[in-house]
DNA sequence: CGAAAGGCTCTTTTT
DNA sequence: GAGCCTTTCG
């Protein structure tokens, strides 16, 4: 197979230009990914490069995954041995592998945000420090991008110019201290522990840089100064590293990507080879136009133009409606025009939103009218409580330091073992100087140290039990495979019947299941394996990865979610000001700038049509506001706009539409059903299938059906607006 | 000890 | 409007 062909002469330049450091601009459309695969690919065939030598850093697992699929055609039989992923799970795999050095157990356990913040209130506590004066959320997102910029928590405490970043810095070498004694990383420290390994550790270093001769590293804007460091450190031997990436799509700045990191490439490597990738294969003209006019009012930027052989194409959509209900009435009925007209299946459509609190409305709008879709990370699996419960379980089992894990788990379900309890526990095992689990597995020996213990002998024997339990996890964990492991324990526990005992204890249960399915991939794996792989794996993960592209449903996504896909038609909701921009920055020019290039990620995501609508009237957190159409859509000319200037719905300023605007989506509205439904019943319905009803009960002038649906759950329906079917 | 109720503050965006 | 925290009562 000829890697070269069907490449346009600046692709193929960036493909050939193995040596040395290159840096790669490319523009949003411009075949970034198929640049990225064909030089792997071109690296192994070609250059005869064994792909042991080789490394590729994504910004998602997902985005890994396809090009593990893209090169096992172009390569086949080399993708297993390079090394491909983000740079979170390359660095968990260097630390559990080489961390011992400086004193980071094989064994480690990941905190996601949750995990962290819950140990910053620790920390807070343990300080006497207020959690309303010191806000939790603010604290952890300052040692997060101390963190990102490494930052210590030494060189934290060490100077400080404020009250605040005294308290910052104490909070952080607390917080610190609990990780470590949770044998804990978290996401952060994956990176700069790593950075830091291989600071202190030069011949661990150097095993790396002689093994990775070819770097390439995706999304470069997106990168922060502590992995941009690590990249250094990495490719320092070869220099041979080549790193992709559009400061226009920068998005990422609040979690400290730095977008100097791709502006000063140039000045830190200077022989720096660069490319720029102008050609799109992605959108029609006039939405590049579009775009184009969008990004260019920003000052900080590196000038590109953009263009394209595709056709001229449709004129942009401004839609401005009454309330946010409207617009989504108007994307829905918009949506279902495409399909009925045969311009579109669903799966080529998709609403993009700026913050996840606007998908409830669409949502409910999609369920109301019976459209298929699919929610990019609504309540995301693995935030629900009934996943993160189990996890905690088996991460316990996985390092019985974890105490965020312990003391989620410790009553859940009900122990009896309460606050006052775990103050005592707690205070009775630092004075032992044992760990919170050793202290329990000490009460559950028979004699359990009778006599000198603060509790009375119920608890004695509450506590006992449960790390009786533990131990027993443990010792099982040992020989016993994942998923007979993980069944014993969801019953052993009394798990099961507490979350069955729930009022959608069913469909939680469900989910559980669900995440029984996905360790079922680690089946064939030995006992500590398969549990250590598979925590991994869930600790990793990101919404996107998961997003599923073979059914025909429209895709719902944050404007974040969206960067990397494309979609023929693209329905950005509400373009408005305080929304997109968004309120917080406002009063920044620098945060502005970003949520221009966020504006333009999202318009570069379409193929061929692009809807931009705002609403006039909108609920947000809980109360009414007015917002004017965001700044973004004026820089946008009259004579790429239908309609030749910003449409208006005729009298949607006053509010009057709505009826008008309701009529017209009614059109669509599937007639109201006239069957009585009672418990018991089987129905089907055109999205969920068949299923059996649990209750039906009289609402307004409407009735309220909950009915289970066998793979999707329990789903409450409106009678008059769900196409059920009786069987 | 724990369930339930009331009161508070917010919300960007996520590996 | 929700999720989190505190308070109250059995």
């Amino acid at each position: 197979m000829d890697i070269l062909a069907k490449l346009n002469p600046a692709q193929k330049e960036a493909v050939e230009t193995i040596e040395g450091p290159v840096l790669i601009l490319a523009g949003p459309g411009s075949g970034k990914t198929r640049v990225i695969t064909h030089r792997v690919a071109y690296l192994m065939n070609v250059c005869g490069i064994s792909p042991h030598h080789i490394m590729a850093v994504t910004f998602t697992n997902k985005a890994a995954r396809e090009m593990e699929e893209r090169l096992s055609e172009l390569a086949p039989g080399s993708v297993q041995s390079l090394t491909l992923g983000t740079f979170h799970a390359i660095c968990a795999r260097i630390l559990r592998r080489d961390g011992k050095a400086c004193g980071i157990e094989p064994g480690f356990v990941i905190y996601d945000d949750d995990d962290q913040l819950d140990l910053v209130k620790r920390a807070l506590q343990e300080l006497n420090l207020d959690p309303k004066k010191f806000v939790p959320r603010a604290i952890l997102s300052v040692i997060s991008s101390n963190k990102s910029n490494m930052l210590t928590s030494q060189d934290c405490t060490r100077s400080t110019r404020s009250y605040f970043e005294e308290v910052t810095g104490r909070v952080y070498e607390r917080y610190q201290q609990l990780l470590t004694a949770s044998q804990a990383l978290d996401f952060d420290d994956l990176l700069m522990r790593t950075v830091l390994l291989f600071r202190e550790h030069p011949e661990i270093l150097k095993k790396y840089q002689e093994r990775y001769i070819h770097l390439m590293v995706d999304e470069f804007q997106d990168t922060n100064l502590t992995q941009y460091e690590l990249v250094k450190q990495m490719a320092d031997k070869y220099k041979n590293i080549c790193v992709v990436g559009d400061p226009d799509q920068s998005i990422y700045s609040w979690r400290s990507a730095d977008l100097r990191n791709i502006l000063n490439f140039e000045k830190d490597y200077p022989l720096a080879r660069v490319i720029y990738l102008e050609q799109n294969y992605r959108s029609t003209q006039r939405i590049l136009d579009t775009a184009a006019h969008v990004i260019k009012a920003n000052r900080q930027r590196k000038q590109k133009e953009l263009w394209t052989e595709n056709e001229i194409g449709e004129l942009t959509n401004i839609i401005e409606t009454y309330t946010e209900q409207e617009e989504a009435q108007y994307v829905v009925k918009e949506i279902e025009r495409l399909v009925e007209s045969g311009e579109a299946n669903y799966r080529d459509c998709a609403v993009m939103y700026r913050t996840n609190a606007q998908s409830r409305v669409i949502e409910e709008a999609f369920v109301r009218y019976g459209l298929p879709y699919k929610l990019v990370a609504g309540t995301r699996f693995y935030e629900r409580r009934e996943i993160k419960d189990v996890i905690a379980y088996l991460r316990l089992i996985q390092n019985p330091c974890d105490s965020v894990s312990l003391l989620r788990i410790i009553n859940i379900p009900n122990r009896g073992i309460g606050q006052q309890t775990l103050n005592l526990l707690s205070k009775w095992a630092s004075e032992q100087g044992i760990s919170l689990f050793d202290a329990l597995k000490k009460l559950a020996e028979p004699d359990g140290g009778t006599g000198l213990l603060p509790f009375n002998s119920r608890t004695v024997k509450t506590l006992g039990a449960f790390g009786s339990l533990l131990k027993d996890l443990v010792l099982r964990s040992r020989e016993t495979n994942l998923l007979d492991l993980f069944d014993h324990l969801t019953v052993a526990s009394g798990y099961k019947d507490y979350i069955l005992a729930d009022e959608d204890g069913d469909e939680r249960w469900d989910n559980v299941q669900e995440l029984r399915t996905v360790a079922e991939t680690y089946r064939e794996l030995v006992p500590p394996e398969a549990l250590t792989t598979f925590l991994e794996s869930v600790a990793l993960v990101s919404s996107v990865d998961d997003l599923d592209e073979s059914n025909n449903k429209v895709t719902l996504i944050t404007l974040h979610q969206a960067k990397g896909l494309e979609f023929s038609n693209v329905f950005m909701v509400g373009v408005e000001e305080g929304l997109l921009p968004h309120i917080r920055s406002l009063e920044d020019p620098f945060q502005m700038e970003e949520e221009r290039r966020l504006c333009y990620v999202g318009i570069t995501r379409a193929r061929r049509r692009i809807y931009l609508t705002h609403a006039f009237r909108r609920t947000l957190m809980g109360h009414s506001t007015v917002n004017k159409a965001s700044r973004f859509l004026q820089d946008i000319p009259k004579n790429l706009v239908a309609g030749g200037e910003i449409w208006q719905a005729a009298e949607s300023k006053l509010g009057s539409d709505y009826r008008t605007m309701s009529a017209q989506v009614s059109d669509i509205k599937p007639k109201p059903s006239t069957v009585a439904l009672k418990a018991g019943d089987r129905v089907r319905h055109a999205i969920f299938g068949e299923g059996v009803v649990v209750s039906c009960t009289p609402k307004a002038d409407d009735s309220e059906v909950v009915a289970a649906f066998g793979g999707v759950g329990v789903k409450k329906l409106l009678l008059s607006f769900a196409k059920l079917e009786k069987v």
